[in-house]
This record gives structure tokens, sequence and C-alpha cells, in this order.
DNA sequence: TGTATTTACCTAAAGGGTTTAGGCAAATAC
DNA sequence: GTATTTGCCTAAACCCTTTAGGTAAATACA
């Protein structure tokens, strides 16, 4: 009976090594205690349940990418910050997929709050003051970029641009220069046609 | 031991409705038995096992969405065209959530290329044939317009907008003024500054 | 340094989902 | 009206989750 030292931190840890693995959706408690050669309930005492270690998972995961995104601003601006985010999303997926699965794990509102997401639109909101948008633009803005790279990024990784011309690094680079030039040329407010 | 009735169209039906009240994820063939008032092992003479119940649910829901797309489309170009298969994405996941979210599920290649998924290409691409564009510019374009419906109706279905200011609505219509914008004046490509 | 307490991991067991094998009765074919 | 097919059944194995209660290792402290 050997103790192996577990902890909630090490088996966040682990459980985030192991979503890279086999997959966020894969990740369970007994894969977990697999890993560590011990027995299932002996988890239990780290962690509330199952919910509870992909939460974990998630937190890690928001965390880590937004240090990444810290370092990668850090003395950019305009369009060479935007670009370096965006980066830092796409390399972040391509390396860690299951973390960055577990990063798009749906919080509660309290937990989210208090998770490194905040950082996250704090860091898009620093990239547009590279551009002259005031609110509420700035904010329209500010979903806007999340959703693009939210939703290039999940399609990439998921094949959805596969086997096609051209390659997706092409595709990447111009829809960087599309949000740059359209937030350096953003629109008024079209009037309402009827 | 009165027959059901139950075919594989019937329970991907079924599981489409259940999808929508408990989330996909919660969506199983034990659930979808219950409902039919069944034995879960009935349903196996019907269904491969799980994941082919998932992959109907997730067929029918992109038909569906197809469809709808179809409709929106028909007699529309331009910016009236974008708008309309927008709010065809965002309107079907604020109905039918579940089905959304089964419509996300990852296809193996043969059946993604049966699907229809391959219409929702289609539509894109038709949509950008109101505006001036040509290849490479195009692929780029519906991969753009791809990637904000997707995220965009992620992010706010995921609630990754709520409790602040100003309301989604608002953005999706700027988010729509300002792609519109964006596809008017397609940006050429920037030069590498290395 | 020896004893008391806490802590970490264990065994056992219940409950639910998946899936296969084999059986019987209802529908259908002729 | 009999033969065949088909649809739903029971039974059982396997895996994951979660709780309850036990034992041994680590730690506290006299």
């Amino acid at each position: 009976m050997a103790r192996v030292g577990l902890t909630p931190e090490r088996l966040a840890q682990a459980g985030a090594e192991l979503a890279d693995e086999v997959g966020f959706d894969e990740v369970t408690v007994s894969a977990l205690a697999r890993r560590f050669d011990v027995k299932v309930a002996s988890l239990y005492s780290h962690l509330k349940n199952s919910d509870d270690l992909k939460t974990r998972i998630a937190l890690l995961a928001l965390e880590e990418l937004a240090d990444r995104g810290a370092a990668a601003l850090a003395g950019r601006a305009g369009k060479d910050a935007l670009a370096a985010l965006g980066d830092v999303y796409r390399d972040y997926a391509r390396e860690h997929p299951g973390r960055y699965a577990a990063a798009q794990l749906r919080l509660a509102p309290e937990t989210a709050a208090a998770s490194a997401g905040v950082r996250h639109a704090q860091m898009t909101r620093a990239i547009l003051r590279g551009y002259d948008l005031t609110e509420p633009d700035q904010t329209h803005a500010v979903r806007l970029l999340g959703s693009v790279f939210l939703g290039y990024v999940t399609l990439e990784l998921g094949g959805g641009f596969s086997h096609s011309a051209p390659d997706t690094q092409e595709t990447w680079t111009r829809v960087i220069d599309a949000l740059d030039a359209l937030l350096r040329n953003w629109p008024a407010p079209s009037i309402p046609s009827d």
C-alpha cells in the first residue's frame, strides 16, 4: 500500500495528458486510476466526482492558454498582436487537442468568472486598442474575433477543411489579413431595410 | 409483446427530440429505449451501436439545417443571403440545441461525404457568387464564414456572451454587416514582413 | 522515541450504460 | 392454415461511477 502522492493538481495534470492522448471525452476517473496504478475509489478522496476532474482539466487548459497568450502579446500591437494571439489558439489546439477541447467545456458561471477565461477576453480587448474602435463596437469586435478563432480552430482540427486546396495555413494567413482589414475599416451600422 | 414499430428512422427522430430536451451528450440507447417503453436490447436490432444512433441524429440535423438553408437562400443574394443563412444556423441552434450539437459530431470521412454537409458548403459558396471573389479567395472566404457562424452560435448558445451589454442580437446584426463589408472589400494578400 | 491521530489508499457493493446470444411470439408469405 | 421471417424479450458479461467503511502509512507531539 505504498502511497502514490495523489493530489487534485497532479490528477488534473495527468488528466490533461490523458486527454491529449485519447481525447477529452475519453477521460474517465477509471482510466486515470489505471494510469496511477491505483484503485478507482482512491481518486474520490481528491476529486468530488467525474465532473470535478473535467472542470479541473478545463481550468488548467484555460490557464495555460492565457499564459501563452500573454507571452505572445507582450510587446506586440495591431495586426502583429492579432496574428500572435490567433496563432496561440491554433498552435495550442494542434499540440494539445484534448486540452483544447477541455477549454471548451461549459463551466458553471461562478467557476467561469474565477477562471483564466476572463484573461482571454481581456487579451482580445487589448488587441483592439491597436484599432480605432469605441464601445459598443469594441464589444462587437471582441465577440467576432472570439467566434472566428473558436470556429476556425474547431473546424480545422476536426478535419472540416481537409483534403481540399488551398492549404489551411494559407487560409489562416488570409483570414488574419481579412480581420485586420476589417478592424481598420469597421463599418457603421447599416440602415435596416424594412 | 405488442410490437412498437421501431425503425432506425423513428429512433433517430426520437433521439433528436431527446437531444433537444436533455442535451446531445445525454442521449443514450438506454434512455431511448425507456422513451419507447421497450427493453434496451431491442434497439440493437435497428441500431449497430450507440455511435450509430448518434451518427443518425447528426445526419438528420445536417439535413434539416440544409433544407432550412436552401429555403432561406431561395430568391436572395448578397448581404440578404448572407444574413438569411446566418439566421438559419443561429435560429436552429436556439430552437434545437441538441440537434445543433449533433450536427457538430465528427463523422467518418465517407459518412461526411455522403451527408448533407456538402450542401452546406455549396450554400456558402452560392452566397459568395454575390461578391466579387475568385479562387482561391473564395475558398478562404467560405472557411471564414463557416468559422464565424460556427463560433458565434456556439459561444452565444454556450452563454459565452451572457450578462454583458450590448445584447447579442445587436452584435449579430453588426457581425453580418461587418462580414458583408469585408466580402465587398476583400483584401489582397499582405506582404510577409520577414 | 513511542503513542495518538490523521490521512491515503483499499475492499466491497450498488447502480446504470453498452453490447451480444439465444428464445418466443407476432406478423407475413404462400 | 402452415412455414418463415421478424421484432421484442430475458439473461448475462463488461465497464464506468460513486459511496461506505476498513487498514496501514505518515505525521504530530509528548
